[in-house]
DNA sequence: CGCCCGCTTGATCTGACTCAAGTCAAGTGG
DNA sequence: CCACTTGACTTGAGTCAGATCAAGCGGGCG
């Protein structure tokens, strides 16, 4: 698997760079290759339940994890962009189902039980730890939303998250459907539907395609809608 | 680095063993130190934003870790019983408040940074590590309750979970209040005092004395419920 | 060949109605 | 007294059903 000529300039991590040699065959700088994989839109990349064998890290495009209850509700704990990393666990067996979003790029590594981490090479591992960190972090701030926050709230803090983490100068171009965003914040897509249209009425955001791309007209009132 | 002679039938971890070295002057166990803190109702540990100079792990009693919202709603992310860690971070500042349900022990560990975890010794390290992971696991198990299930659901899973980590055979001692368990399951007290009612009603328990104890008087029908 | 048009499809939006959970205000009992 | 329960009423978000919009497809025709 030869890697192609240039990765140049890829700097998709908008944070700390972690693991930076996603290339396959860039050898002796980790201790833990990695492949690259193409993902075609809604394509599974493992299920609740799989062995967890490998974790993965975000090349290009964007990947969603997913538990499901029985009767198919569906709750994405978070969307994964490039430069995140997700897929670690603990245990033998991955307790989220990971698919593509759109047409996406991710890099496999193998997985290293935690004791191995825990002894290998430093700065390797304190990639790994930062972005099980990071993950926690993020679910915990999450569960303050879905627990305590109104649809109009839950949906400006998603919009000014995927600002920060996506946008492209005013306007965020969203890679997920309506009923991705309803299921990551506890919600259904009328609802989403709804607030949106009214932020637009209210004059906050603008939706000119009724599509994917988001104008964030007024970031402090979305701000302070934030609550 | 000498490992102590005894740490004799101290397990209060329901699970895996973490840190068995709490007694403050056992010198030499652990690259960090414990010391005790004895807490009493209601005492803060420290506070949103408060500097992260160490973390914690409960003795005997509760502690809840929380945030909130400028408006006052809360949230709980968790409960930790006896064996649990709680407190740690990595950034520079702690991004909850951790307050004692009743009176408390927990022991006071000097936080070591993550550039210092992943060097330092393997089997703490791995301990601090694993300590990460559960409450990873927790509080993505806590989101699909928060933004998919209603609250009899919400209800059945808590009292299923307190089950599993504190029964004393056939009842739970729970060791919070009504408002306690709202602000964990983002339900009003109220919602939580009917839903238990109505499944007093139902026979799946017991509610003897309208205070803290409760009889599982059907798992297998809570189980269900569960979803 | 290339363009237009009608049809289909998938995603999103909207309106009318319902209902689970919240709010407010008394109780109750340990 | 305080934590908890209960009842009456309200409401935010869900459900259901249908409209709208933008793409994509395929065939006929200039």
């Amino acid at each position: 698997m030869q890697t192609a000529l240039s990765t140049s300039g890829l700097s998709h991590a908008p944070s700390a760079t972690l693991l930076r040699e996603y290339p396959a065959a860039r050898t002796n700088e980790a201790p833990i290759l990695g492949t690259t994989r193409i993902l075609a839109k809604d394509e599974q990349i493992f299920t609740e339940g799989d062995r967890a064998a490998f974790f993965y890290k975000v090349v290009s495009g964007a990947v969603r994890t997913s538990k499901l209850l029985s009767d198919g509700r569906r709750q994405i704990d978070a969307f994964h962009l490039p430069g995140d990393i997700f897929g670690i666990e603990s245990g033998e067996e991955h307790r989220f189902t990971a698919e593509a979003l759109g047409s996406a790029t991710v890099v496999v590594y193998r997985r290293c039980s935690l004791e191995t981490l825990a002894c290998s090479d430093g700065a390797f591992a304190h990639q790994i730890v930062a972005a099980m960190m990071r993950s926690l972090e993020r679910a915990q701030d999450h569960m303050m939303l879905l627990g305590r926050k109104s649809a109009a709230e839950k949906i400006a803090t998603f919009l000014l998250d995927m600002d920060r983490r996506l946008s492209d100068r005013d306007h965020v171009d969203l890679p997920m459907s309506r009923t991705d965003i309803a299921d990551h914040l506890g919600l259904t897509i009328e609802t989403v539907s709804r607030s949106l249209t009214q932020m637009e009425r209210q004059g906050l955001i603008e939706l000119p395609s009724h599509r994917r791309t988001i104008v964030l007209a007024n970031r402090a009132a979305l701000r302070s809608l934030e609550a």
